[in-house]
Parts: C-alpha cells; sequence; structure tokens
DNA sequence: GTTAGCACTCAATTGGGGCGAGTGCTAACA
DNA sequence: TGTTAGCACTCGCCCCAATTGAGTGCTAAC
C-alpha cells in the first residue's frame, strides 16, 4: 500500500496525462502497457493506477472507463513534471516580428499581441491595455472642439493614450484655455493617479483664477480617466477556438465560456492582481471565475521595474498545451517588458 | 393548377412562417388546420402546399416531415406579409436612456447601442464607429510627448476623437510644434479625407518653413487616419446568443458564425455601402459574407444630410423575429441621427 | 512484488419494432 | 371544378434488448 509517489507511479502518471491531452479520450491500464513500454504488465499499471487515483490524481469519470486527470493531477504535472519547452525559431521570429512591427501605437502592439498569441496557442486570448491607474502622467493637453467643449488629451509614461470629451456649461476662451492647458499640464507632470486627490484638485484648480470651475471639471476628468478601472481596454482574440476542442461541444459549457469572454467586468476581474511578474497557471477551480471552472488560464502580467501595467491570459481547456502556452508567453512578455522598460525610461 | 398566390395560399404561407419562427419545426398540414382554423380540411391545405412547393416559397427538409419556408418564402414574407411593428414603451425608453446618457463621448454611446440591440433582439449585433473618412475636420492638434514624439489629436465634425502617435527623427522644440499645430489646425479645418491629396500636403507642409519634415509627417499620418478603413472602430455584442437558437447546435455552423464576428475585415465587409438610409433585410445568401449564409442580416446606416456615416447590423438565424428587428434598428437611428445632425450641425 | 486469469461493470453501438407526423394520390361528393 | 375523406406509404424518432469492448478489481500463483 505504498502511498508514495514513486518512480513508476510518476512515470505511469505522466503517461496519462500526456496521453490524454493528446486525445482527449480516458486512457486505461492496457492501453499504457501497450503504447509506453515500461516492462511492466497492465495489471501491475493497474495497480499502480488505483493508488494513484486514491492520492487524488487521476479518476474515472465513470466505471468501466479509463482514467483521466483531476485538477491535482495537472496541479502535479505543471509543477513537476513539465518540461519547459524552448519556443522554435519560427514561433519565436513570429512574435518579435509582431511586436517590432507595432511599436509606434501600443494599442495596436496589444491586439496583435492577442492575435498572435492566439494564433499560436489556439486558444483564446485576452489581453489588457497598460492601466493608466499605475502609470504617471507625462502629458496633458486639452484641445478646444467648440465654445462648449473640448478634449481631454493624456499621455502615460507607457505612451498610453486617453482621450475624453469635457462639456462646460459657459464659452471658454480657446487662449484661456490653451493657458489653462499648460497650467495644468506642469502640475500634473510625474503625477500618477493616487497623487490626484480632491484636496489636490481644488487647489491646482485654485491657480486657474477665474477660469476655476473649468480646470476642476477637467482635472476631474483626469482624475476620473486615471482612476477608472473600467475604462481600461482589452482586447481578445481567438474566441471561437474554444469550440474547436471536443470538451466544448456540450454547448451549455461552451455558453458559459463566451459568457465570461464577452464581458469586461468578467475579464478585467479574470485578469485580475497578479501579484509578480511570474507566468501564472491556474488550473480548473482556481481562477476567479466560476463561469471558467472548465478551464485553464495561464496569466502573468507585463510590468517595469517591479510596477505591474497590465495583463496576458490564456484560456483553454484544462487538458491545454501547458508547455506551450506557457513558452508563448514567456516569449511575448520578455519583448513588452522591454518595450515599455524602452518607452517609460523606468 | 392555379399558380398563383391567391388569398388561401398566402394565408397558409404566412401561417407557416409564423408557426416556424416561433417554433423552429417544420410544420404540416394536420397543424395547420386544427391550430389556425381556415375552414378548410388539411387535405386541401396538403395541396395548397403543394403548389407553394413548386412555386420555391417552402420546401421539404426531408419527406414525412412537414415545410418550412425557403429564401423566397421569408422574402415575401418580409416584404409583403409582415406587419411593422412598433417598439413597446418599454423598448423605446430602454433605447432612448441609451443614447441619452452616452451622449457626451460618441464611442460609448455606440458600444452601449450594440449593447441595447442585442439585448432586446437576443441576436447578435456589430455597429461601426462613424467614419472619420466621410467626416470633415474639427480640429487637429499636436500633442508634445517627448522631444522626438508628438500625439496628433483629431477631431471630427461628428465628435470621433483619434489620435495616433508621430515619431520624427529629430528633436522638436514644444514652441515650434505648438506654432505648427496651430497652423495646420487653420489649414485643415472643414477638410474632408478626399481633400488631403498628396499636393494639398505638400503645399501645407510648405507653409511650416524650415519644419516642413515634421509637418509632412504630421501631415501624413492626420490622412492615413482620416483615409483608413482598417482603423475604424467596430462594436460587437451578443454573439454568444447565437448559441441559443437550435439551428446553431450543429457545431460547425456555429463555428462559421463566429469567425466571421471575429474578424473585423469580415464585418467591415458585412456592413460594407448601403447605399441609401433605408433599412435593409438581407436574407441567407443576399448578404456578402458566405459565412454567414445560414442567417439573415439587418442593416441599415446611419447619417446626417444625407451623408452615411457608420452602420448597424442585427445578425440572426432566418427565422429571426424580422418586424422587431427593424423596429428597433428604426428606433435606434432615430436617436443617433438626431445625436449627429445637432453634433455635427450640418 | 508481479503477473495471469477471470468475473464483473457499464458506456457505446447496433438493430428491430412501433409510433406518429407527414405526404401524395384517388375516388367520391357538392 | 374545387373540396374532402380515406388510405397507402415514407421516414425520422424513440425505445428496448442484445452485443461488444474497454476497462476494472480481485485472487491465486509465480
Amino acid at each position: 500500500m505504498s502511498m508514495l509517489l514513486n518512480d513508476r507511479k510518476i512515470k505511469i502518471l505522466e503517461a496519462i496525462i500526456n496521453d490524454y491531452i493528446q486525445t482527449a479520450e480516458p486512457i486505461g491500464s492496457r492501453t499504457i502497457a501497450k503504447k509506453y513500454d515500461m516492462g511492466i504488465s497492465s495489471a501491475t499499471i493497474r495497480n499502480e493506477m488505483s493508488d494513484l487515483e486514491d492520492m487524488g490524481f487521476i479518476v474515472q469519470p465513470h466505471a468501466s472507463a479509463g482514467r483521466i486527470p483531476t485538477d491535482k493531477g495537472y496541479r502535479f504535472f505543471v509543477d513537476s513534471l513539465m518540461r519547459r519547452r524552448e519556443l522554435s525559431d519560427e514561433e519565436a521570429q513570429f512574435l518579435q516580428s509582431v511586436i517590432a512591427n507595432n511599436i509606434s501605437q501600443i494599442d495596436y502592439m496589444m491586439q496583435e499581441t492577442a492575435k498572435a498569441i492566439a494564433a499560436l496557442t489556439k486558444c483564446a486570448t485576452i489581453v489588457s491595455e497598460p492601466q493608466v491607474k499605475k502609470a504617471r502622467i507625462k502629458k496633458v493637453q486639452f484641445v478646444p472642439v467648440d465654445e462648449r467643449a473640448f478634449v481631454m488629451v493624456l499621455v502615460t509614461d507607457t505612451k498610453v493614450v486617453k482621450n475624453h470629451m469635457v462639456y462646460v456649461d459657459r464659452a471658454v476662451d480657446p487662449l484661456a484655455l490653451a493657458g489653462l492647458s499648460a497650467l495644468m499640464d506642469s502640475g500634473l507632470l510625474g503625477k500618477s493617479s493616487e497623487d490626484i486627490t480632491n484636496d489636490f484638485a481644488a487647489s491646482m484648480a485654485r491657480l486657474a483664477g477665474s477660469d476655476y470651475d473649468v480646470a476642476l471639471a477637467a482635472l476631474r476628468c483626469v482624475s476620473e480617466v486615471m482612476k477608472t478601472e473600467d475604462d481600461i481596454q482589452i482586447y481578445t482574440s481567438g474566441i471561437r477556438n474554444i469550440l474547436s476542442f471536443p470538451e466544448f461541444s456540450d454547448l451549455e459549457k461552451a455558453k458559459a465560456m463566451f459568457q465570461a469572454l464577452e464581458e469586461k467586468d468578467m475579464l478585467i476581474t479574470l485578469l485580475g492582481k497578479s501579484s509578480n511578474d511570474k507566468i501564472q497557471v491556474l488550473i480548473g477551480q482556481e481562477n476567479s471565475l466560476e463561469l471558467l471552472y472548465d478551464c485553464s488560464v495561464i496569466k502573468a502580467s507585463y510590468s517595469a521595474s517591479g510596477q505591474n501595467f497590465g495583463s496576458i491570459g490564456i484560456i483553454g481547456p484544462k487538458r491545454m498545451d501547458y508547455s506551450q502556452a506557457v513558452a508563448v508567453l514567456g516569449g511575448i512578455l520578455k519583448h513588452i517588458n522591454a518595450v515599455l522598460k524602452a518607452i517609460s525610461g523606468r
């Protein structure tokens, strides 16, 4: 009754998981004995498998069927068994070119990143734009549109550009607005979202003298844009790939997936707070969305000098190709981090 | 052998289509006789149905099944039979509020419009942002970011705001850039995409004197932003609704739908050129995407003073509730057109 | 500790029979 | 001449029983 994961058990477990990842079919003792010749009989494998089931690594979907991995099984696989795969030359070059071709516009870069990952991994991919919340203000400028409206343009040190229309209830002279713009710009340089308190806004607005009201409206807009998490852009790609996995031919499951992936709030929750910049593998119920309990999520944040800016998530079935996904994610992160570092100068 | 659509045939056809829209099941002569009492026997209905089949309005999916409408049947239904439905008070008020709550930002308005339509019709909905291509320039301003980069901010008369990063290969003084910005702004006011030819750009850039190169780069960027159709934002919503329709429980069909709806190019093709501002109903193969031949598309453009700016499309199964979709689309169009007219002042 | 052998389980497949919704045709009727 | 009742026929669908086959657990022997 050796309830320890000895070498042989591990080999068998690995065979089961690898096979299941490939075929999506439960696998039995005889099949293992034939396919992976380990010099032991199916009966012996049966005994070992029984132990593995007792230990919670595998489970029978029904009697008289083979075994499939449990979440715990996948967890062990990912933590201890999986060989870290290197990217192939083509894959690496493809990712490289995607980033290189889109350096000038951060938003395109993120969209194309999502597309590229989805194409390589055949999984659904979501990418969040660098959060302005975490960034510092590089430039603020007000662009007059008509008498009572102007666009507040904000550029962060991560070169994310945000704009928002501001309406005021009296006519504002363009020249006065330009002066105000310069004033606010210099006052806001280098500030991050938490710096812009109500008090700070009020005291800054007072500098504007008779244009106090306009300044306050503008600052409120700046603060809102910097603080909201809702306004964050999230790019998705390859959601339809989900339908190609046999585990989602059950329409109810597929619907759950699509519901989660079509709602921004959900996606924001999903990407959530990745504490550090390691690549996280969340298997089954480990992720934060009940709708995605049948999936695995591989996610990571991109960052510059320890500060997280945004996140990337790859969503697939639990039997997804973890090693590839991790490799791809790692590869693209390296590039994005480099770009961000260069841009923000942090 | 009366091959004319007499009154009775029409009544039967209408019954078939209405029933099929509700139940998604083929419908037979006996059912019609019982459900809609028209004072004739099932045998007579059978004869009429046989004629209707010969005329191409209905078809049997297989022998010993009832009939379902063909594309031609739907076409006749939409053109001649369908009662134009009015929006219910709640529906009307809901649409009204969606627009009213999002007047200040055109992009939110479009996104929320898509959401609202999808919610009401239970169909997939796509909405394209007002095309800058069709708009006139209201304001152009360059916002310096660092020595060699600035953001070109462009506001159209439809209050769509676009921004694009411009990199130049030498340092540009912020003051000089501001002057340049003012110069370009005044020169570009009221211009539309076709006005900005290469010649025009060159002659305008010459006004910048020693900053000719910077001006040219900026103008090129303006021209690109104004001209590209790719950069158009397209908002989608309710794509997952598709999975709730029984006709798409065939995974292959569902996949086709998702493929079409996930690719921007496809969506642009689909919305295509709606020549006038009427609401178009495209049944089955009438639309321009082969992937959507199993669907119907209801689309229309929103416009101000005869100029189309963008489009809205509702995509559902061929047996969708056409009258509701048309009513909803008509309702929202009225509001959007009013907003656009007010904003652009055209 | 390993293995062969055997009894057992159970999902999936197969095939036949009946059901029912549907049609087309024909003959009779108004 | 149009309408209807009646009937034979078709065929998808459902249910059921039998069969198959992949898989297990247990036991006894090596």
